[in-house]
RNA sequence: GCCGAAGUGGUGGAACUGGUAGACGCAGCGGACUCAAAAUCCGCCGGGGGAAACCCUGUGAGGGUUCGAGUCCCUCCUUCGGCACCA
């Protein structure tokens, strides 16, 4: 028979036309199957596919296919985040308009996704920056709004000039723009918020729940980002008799007060009219928070005069004002202990403040004057009034019942967590649908007014402003309550809204209603979420939290979006994450056409563990390549002995071929394994590879025999369904060249019989004193004795044993046999 | 500073609950095929010693537990990631 060659260009194009024109790819609500629903972070539409996505994509695809031949309903969609800044500069830029930007690039990209052949249902395709789509974004606000949930507020924002817009704390990352890297600063604007720290503690306690299928370190970054912190809210007052509270999460080292510290920004400083004071606050002011952080390490302060009255023992200290005590958290005033704070004693010795011993080491008293830095540690209460003698742990308690029971204080659980501020000053997203009327102020769109459109006629400046802010036709409008003349909001949303319920939204895409129920209530949440790590308190917080609010406002029935998470690894190409500054940037569609679809992605699981990074390497892709290459020929050279009828009734078999069998059996096992308890892909390809080398080991006469015939049936039928995931072109190819029928995403994952999975010969190893001195091919079931027996029998054995008491004898089954002996 | 992850051949990476370290791939070396090369197929491939059988040594460093440690415990070093004046 005349050998074919493996042509990968023709194969993909045809079995790609194939999975579309029949749409085996679809999926819908059966309430008599288990659903899967399998879902990548969806991509922003930048122009052409990276690396990164086909990796991400490829994952989930092998997952997506291997679930679905399990049996299970699969859902398996994908998008396009396609609101955001590089369509609106690209726009400034080239003078397009952005929509036509974004949608010529979906276009590309969807392109190279069907070209990888992943097995997306695109019927529930859907686009963030579609007026269908976003309307729901403004529907979920107005409904936020009345619940308090959405509000707007005039606070220090994070401004980034080179975007032109305001940032969330969560998208600035070391003082610099996580966009553009820039540096960010702090303005003074009213701006939307959403209430996510009305959600701190239920995001918290969330955590708990996804301890199975999270990767822990998001997990840590999460709870580390919320920060919660307990302790008491004490009301110390002014000399003015005014109350001056502060938070505290050191109760048991209040008697050990010498001073206090405020925020430059707090409002009790206007009273403040000391000149010299005066100019140390604006100076302090105009810092921006960067610069508060990174230049001076060392904290700086000044005094301004006033007095604080401690209301547990009436002590009066002095007031600074201080650059590092922050306006946002707390009450934006602390209370200083210098002798059990490191900061505070840092301080204290700076500026000559005394320092009062309060926890006492009981091991080693404390002496101030010597003292090298703070006693943080526990310890035993002194000068503390009532309360002298009580370890501290127990103070902290004590304390904050007393204070507590006099009523200056109470306690107090405080996060670091602040609110989402969503507003954006750009072009590019979802209007924030609100307008202003002088008599009845900030009013939400009605619900039959939405959605409000983003004008897509537009017209920029060059000044990089939104175009919106000189479009009177856009701007001018009525108030929804009294009529009168009213402007609406330019700024949109932050596009993270857009992708914090877009995985609810495809289980209904095409619904007139934000979804269907009887659909979301099937799907959600998502069973096997996967992405990038660099989402951890962005996008991963964000959608938690909005399918929280979701849940109270009963769209949806689940409280949490994403059961499991996959972090996959970055790809990294000479030491560095592949990026254009780097120029070390692979293209893919060069790699498709150089080795198909296929290798690539048997490629991207085999170099490495998804979650771990991935080493790029063409020397590696060719080795894929080489593989695909050896199953294909293989086949070709035994096809005519294929039967799909195959029966082993009544068969024995012996040697080689028993071997082989079995070796096909573990091979499936371990497949499965690697797959669905692991997801360790690499080991899953290299034991197939194992598998396929074997076959090659096997005499030709012997596979041509009557039983070989069996084998060789058997071999091929599962190996090629097993290859079906992760090479699913060639894969559907081979099956239809073995003359079978039909596409094998509608074949059922192959199994395996146990009892040929257990060799019946094995190798044990004799040991030393843990040393291996000799092997043995045993039968898998000899018992202890016997090979205790035989391991002192051995030769090389008795060669180190020889003239030595034989201590004890250690053996494990199917293992070794380890002699002790001195 | 705090929290977390990771250090295994020339190289990407294996080794499930402590039990043959280096599976599988890449690179390298050798052989077969060929006039020759490529492709393919077969073999070798941590380091040191030895003609060989074999011996010694080896998973970042040092200790410990154990019959036995890449795996568990302690100390340290290095790299990467996250948070960072959070009161």
């Amino acid at each position: 028979m005349a050998e074919r060659e493996y042509n990968f260009t023709e194969i993909e194009k045809k079995w790609q036309k194939q999975w579309d024109s029949e749409e085996v790819f679809t999926s819908e609500v059966d309430d008599d199957r288990e659903k899967y629903y399998l879902l990548e972070m969806f991509p922003y539409p930048s122009g052409r596919i990276h690396m990164g996505h086909v990796r991400n994509y490829t994952i989930g695809d092998l997952m997506a296919r291997y679930w679905r031949m399990r049996g299970y309903n699969v859902l398996h969609p994908m998008g396009w985040d396609s609101f955001g800044l590089p369509a609106e500069n690209a726009a400034i830029k080239n003078n397009i308009p952005p929509k036509k930007w974004t949608e010529e690039n979906i276009e590309h990209m969807r392109e190279q996704f069907k070209k990888l052949g992943f097995s997306y249902d695109w019927n529930r395709e859907i686009a963030t920056h579609t007026k269908e789509y976003y309307r729901w974004n403004q529907y979920v606000f107005g409904k936020m709004f009345e619940k308090g949930l959405a509000y707007k507020k005039k606070a220090p924002v994070n401004w980034c000039e080179t975007c032109n817009t305001v940032l969330a704390n969560e998208q600035v990352e070391n003082g610099l723009c996580w966009r553009c890297e820039t540096q960010v600063n702090q303005k003074e604007l009213s701006q939307w918020f959403y209430k996510i720290t009305d959600y701190a503690d239920d995001l918290l306690k969330g955590t708990e729940t996804l301890k199975e299928g999270w990767p822990e370190r998001v997990l840590t970054m999460q709870k580390n980002w919320i920060g919660r912190s307990t302790g008491l809210e004490i009301i110390f007052k002014l000399e003015t008799g005014e109350d001056f509270p502060i938070f505290t999460t050191r109760p048991d080292t209040v008697y050990g007060v010498t001073f206090m510290v405020i925020a430059p920004e707090h409002p009790f400083l206007d009273r403040v009219t000391d000149p010299k004071v005066r100019e140390y606050i604006e100076n302090a002011r105009a810092q921006s928070l960067v610069d508060r952080v990174s230049e001076e390490k060392e904290k700086e302060g000044m005094d301004t005069g006033l007095k604080v009255i401690n209301p547990f023992n009436g002590e009066r200290v002095p007031l600074y004002v201080g650059n590092f005590v922050l306006m946002e958290y707390g009450t934006g005033a602390i209370m200083a202990v210098p002798a059990h704070d490191t900061r505070d004693f840092a301080f204290a010795k700076k500026y000559g403040i005394p320092i009062k011993i309060v926890i006492d080491n009981p091991d080693e008293p404390l002496d101030v004057a010597t003292m090298p830095d703070a006693y943080v540690e526990k310890g035993v209460c002194v000068n503390s009034g009532p309360f002298d003698g009580v370890d501290n742990v127990t103070a902290m308690e004590k304390i904050s019942d007393h204070a507590e029971k006099e009523g200056f204080a109470r306690r107090k659980v405080q996060y670091r967590i602040r609110d989402w501020l969503i507003s954006r000053q750009r072009y590019w997203g979802c209007p924030i649908p609100v307008v202003y009327c002088e008599k009845c102020g900030a009013m939400p769109v009605p619900e039959d007014q939405l959605p409000v459109e983003l004008p897509t006629e537009v017209d920029f400046h060059g000044d990089s402003r939104s175009p919106m802010v000189t479009m009177d036709e856009f701007i001018n409008t009525t108030c929804p309550k009294c009529g009168g003349a009213a402007t609406r909001e330019t700024d949109t949303m932050d596009t993270f809204v857009d992708s914090s319920w877009y995985f609810a939204k495809f289980t209904s895409p095409k619904s007139k209603e934000i979804f269907d129920f009887d659909e979301v209530d099937y799907w959600m949440p998502v069973d096997q979420y996967i992405g990038g790590i660099e989402h951890a308190v962005l996008h991963l917080l964000y959608a938690r939290f909005y399918t929280r609010v979701l849940n109270d406002l009963g769209l949806v029935k689940c409280r949490e979006p994403f059961k499991k998470l996959l972090t996959q690894g970055m790809v990294i190409k000479d030491g560095a994450k592949m990026s254009k500054s780097k120029g070390n940037v692979v293209d893919p569609d060069e790699i498709i056409s150089m080795y198909g679809a296929d290798t690539v992605r048997l490629f991207m699981l085999f170099a490495s563990p998804p979650d771990k990074d991935l080493d790029w390497s063409e020397k590696g892709v060719e080795g894929c390549f080489r593989f695909v290459n050896r199953v294909w020929r293989i086949l070709q050279k035994y096809s005519e002995l294929y039967t799909p009828s195959y029966s082993f009734d009544g068969v024995t078999l012996e040697g080689d071929l028993k071997k082989l069998r079995s070796e096909l059996h573990r091979t499936v096992m371990v497949v499965t394994r690697d797959i669905a308890e692991r997801m360790q892909y690499n080991t899953a390809i290299a034991r197939m590879m194992e598998l396929v080398n074997a076959l090659y080991q096997l005499d030709e006469k012997l596979a041509q025999s009557e039983k070989g015939r069996l084998v060789i049936s058997e071999l091929f039928e599962k190996l090629v369904l097993m290859l079906a995931p992760f090479v699913p072109h060639v894969a559907d190819e081979m099956w239809e060249m073995l003359g079978n029928s039909g596409m094998l995403i509608d074949h059922t994952w192959p199994d395996y019989l146990e009892e040929l999975t257990v060799k019946d010969e094995i190798e044990v190893v004799f040991q030393v004193n843990g040393k291996i001195r000799s092997k043995a091919m045993v039968a898998a079931d000899m018992g202890k004795d016997d090979l205790e027996k035989m391991a002192l029998a051995d030769e090389r054995v008795k060669d180190f044993t020889d003239g030595k008491d034989i201590k004890k004898v250690i053996v494990v089954p199917g293992k070794l046999v380890n002699v002790v002996a001195v």
